[in-house]
Parts: C-alpha cells; sequence; structure tokens
DNA sequence: CAGTGGTCTAGACCACAAA
DNA sequence: TTGTGGTCTAGACCACTGC
C-alpha cells in the first residue's frame, strides 16, 4: 500500500461525485456503511469526510448525513493555493508567458524585510509577464532564496517555477498568506504591461513557506485591474 | 463540562502563544507530554493541535515537534470569515455605519440567480456604508431571505448582523464562498461613496451558507480602491 | 537509539434528527 | 426509538529526526 488509507478512501469518494455516483443534493452512506465498506475503522472514514468537508465536496449535518455540495456551480479554486500554470489550464483564451528579467541578486531593505532574510543571501529574482490574448496583463515578480534553489534557467520560469520545485527539487509548499491591496502602477508595471488607461494595478503579495516552517519565496502579482479575479471558499473550523 | 475537551486544550494554548509562555519559534511540549498534563488521550491533544496548525498558529514537524509561529508580523483574520464589526475593532481610526436602505423586496433575476430563489421569495435589502475617519469608502448591500431573518430593524444593522443572526436567533454559518473583482463603479456607487476621482470599486461578493448547507445570504461589498486590503492564510490540506 | 508526529483500530458514550 | 455524526479513549505500529 502506498498511499494512506484515508486519502484513498478520500480520492475514491471524489471520484464518485464527479462521475455522477454520488450526485449534489443527495447523502452519501453513512460513516458505518462506509466503515465496512471499505473494511476500515470509523475514525479513518472520518478523516477522509473531513478533508471531503474542508475542501468544499460535502457538508457534514449531525443526525442526518453529508450530503454532496455543487461543486461544478462554482468550480472555485479549492483555499487559495493555486499556481497561475493550474489557473491557465482552467481557461480557453490564449496565454504566454514572457521571462523579462532572470537574475541572481542581493536583496535590498524592502526585500530583506519581506523575505527576512541578511544582505548578504544570494537571491533569484524573476520577472514574468502573462498574456491573454496578446495583451500583457499580469507581471509576477518572484524572489527565492538561493540556497534552497541552486540552478534556475529561463526554460524552468516559461513553465511553472512551482512544478519544478515541487516535482523535481521534491521540495514541498506547506502553507501561504496573501495580501491582495490596490495601488498605483508603478513605472516598471507601465514598461512591462499594456496599461491601457488604468494607472492602478492589483497586486497579490504572497508569502510562501515550507515543510518546516521556513519562509522561501516571496512573490507580487501585480494584475490590471479589468483581468483580476480572486475566489475563495472559507469554511469554519473554530467555533 | 461546557466545551469540547480538545477546544478548551486549543483555547489554552492560544493563550500560551499570545501571553508569551510559548515563544515564536520554539517547540510546544510534545503531544505525549500534553496528553499527560491535560490528563487526556493523544488523539484529543492531536485534534487541537490540527486547529492551532490549520489556523496559522503552529506548524507541526515529523520527527521534531510543533513550532510555534510568529503570528504578531501578519496579524491575519483567520481564513477570511471576518465579519466588518471584527476587523473595525481591530482598527484605531473613527469608524461609523450608516444605514442608507432597509426594506423588503422581491428578487429580480440577478438576484434570484445569485441566492438561487424563486420570484416570490421575500427579500430583505440593506444598503450600508461604512466611513473611515469621516470618508464613506465601504458601501454593503445585503440580501437575506426572509424566511429565515423574520425581523430586522435599523439599530441591528448599525450594529452586527452577523452577530444578530449568531447570538439572537442562534443561526449557526457555516461557510462562505468569496469573490473579489474590480468593476467600473455605478451610478449607486458614487452616490454612496467618496469616490474622489476614482472610477473603480473592488467587488468582494460573499455567498453565505448554512449549517445545513442551505444559502441564506448574499453580500456584495464594494470598496473604494484605495481603501481595499484583503488577508488570506491558506493551508494545504491535499497532498 | 529514543523521541517525535502520522496513521489506524475497536470500542464507548453523547447530541441530534427523523419517523 | 433508531440511526446519524461528534467526541473521546487506550492502545498499536509506522516514518522520520537527531543523537
Amino acid at each position: 500500500m502506498r498511499k494512506n488509507k484515508f486519502m484513498r478512501i478520500y480520492e475514491e469518494l471524489t471520484e464518485k461525485m464527479k462521475d455522477g455516483t454520488f450526485q449534489a443534493g443527495e447523502l452519501i452512506p453513512s460513516e458505518n456503511e462506509l466503515a465496512a465498506q471499505y473494511e476500515t475503522s470509523r475514525e479513518t472514514i472520518r478523516k477522509a469526510l473531513t478533508l471531503l468537508s474542508q475542501n468544499g465536496y460535502i457538508q457534514k449535518l449531525r443526525g442526518k448525513g453529508s450530503v454532496v455540495l455543487d461543486t461544478s456551480r462554482a468550480s472555485f479554486p479549492i483555499s487559495g493555493l493555486v499556481s497561475f500554470k493550474e489557473l491557465a489550464d482552467q481557461l480557453n483564451g490564449t496565454i504566454h508567458t514572457f521571462v523579462e528579467e532572470l537574475e541572481l541578486i542581493r536583496p535590498e531593505p524592502y526585500l530583506q524585510h519581506q523575505l527576512q532574510c541578511s544582505s548578504k543571501e544570494e537571491l533569484w529574482k524573476v520577472i514574468r509577464t502573462r498574456a491573454f490574448d496578446g495583451e500583457r496583463v499580469i507581471l509576477d515578480k518572484d524572489f527565492l532564496l538561493r540556497k534552497q534553489i541552486p540552478q534556475l534557467t529561463k526554460d524552468i520560469c516559461e513553465q511553472s517555477i512551482y512544478a519544478y520545485i515541487e516535482q523535481e527539487l521534491g521540495i514541498t509548499i506547506s502553507f501561504a498568506k496573501k495580501e491582495i491591496t490596490v495601488e498605483p502602477c508603478t513605472e516598471e508595471d507601465c514598461r512591462y504591461l499594456d496599461m491601457k488607461d488604468f494607472s492602478y494595478v492589483v497586486v497579490v503579495r504572497n508569502y510562501v513557506y515550507l515543510d518546516d516552517a521556513s519562509l522561501f519565496q516571496y512573490t507580487e502579482s501585480r494584475h490590471r485591474l479589468d483581468k483580476f479575479r480572486f475566489v475563495d471558499f472559507a469554511r469554519r473550523h473554530t467555533k
């Protein structure tokens, strides 16, 4: 057995919701029934169902059962840790990524603060633009610690840095903090983006942490106003 | 005993992180130690620690322990389900809420779609503006189903609809979906807000669901560009 | 090696919903 | 009353960390 049991059950159940075995609005089998079906304990089933609930697939109702939620209606990126590539895959229009800059730098004070590192640390600085249907509307500025990512190439940046880090290097991203504001556009925005008459950009600042709780990437994603969209699915944990 | 044991432990531990008993960067006692201290089973301790981890207080490290994260740096609203009142309590400036409209309506097609209700359903329509330091910068439009909220008064709307619903009516809000976009301002925005020269607003659409998975509130919160800020803390559940 | 967190089990009792 | 999900227990074995 390669995977955790509860994860396997989680995946089998999501499959059944996608292929229509379980329809939105219906109840799935009870925890006891599932425990019997999968020949496991109820706590293990509960772990799988908790995951389903946290990811918006079901809603547990005490005394009644677990109802399947309508996920088709929303197609929300589940809980916001979504890379550009994943997003692009979901869309139709023609999308291109241009690597504008790729170099090693020493951080100035602003970056030292954002990345909580010293001025001696070497940093990868990657600037990319994203074009939808020929218009450059997103400017992505990534800063990564050299000590964790020894090598970075233009090719990798054109694909997905994220995928490279996780799949090739085997580094696991654990959590991220996002901050969204709207700010006047800078000279840099005007240089790289097709700003039209817009004089503001939506700035998404992303702080990415690893499994060992160390901060390792700071990303600034700057979007032209009219092309920005963010979806979030928030579930209550604490009463 | 009024509360769940794991919730009591969760709260005691958050206390210790706030009052400095546990410092950021340090390890908290191991699960076995905590189980002994609190005279409970390890699984119950694990439930409390899982909550702490999901809410950004600690990071669990296999083989090592659980380290306390630095929450002071961010002061993020935990996972995005934050009412205006909670936010206001955290800020310093003078803040006022004005109830501009409060009435019962029948939904037009757009609202029928957003709330998934029929045209015969009665709806509360509440329009409020929020002023920071004398400037009206947020326009909140709330739509609630009459059948769930029989009575609504100007007083309640001036305080917190959210608090009224949860505390007075005993209805529990379970989860919410958020959508953030930037849109040209409408005539309504100009009428109610001090728009200055801004011709766009940040629109946050909120779909609020109850414990029984029924949609019950649709809220549109419209912010002047320069006063908008959103913070999100996303943790990875699925591998 | 000992200690950590991650998973899993087979029970138990509870609060709640529906018939 | 029966069946549901929610909580809790006292064990067990595993994978990983650090010494």
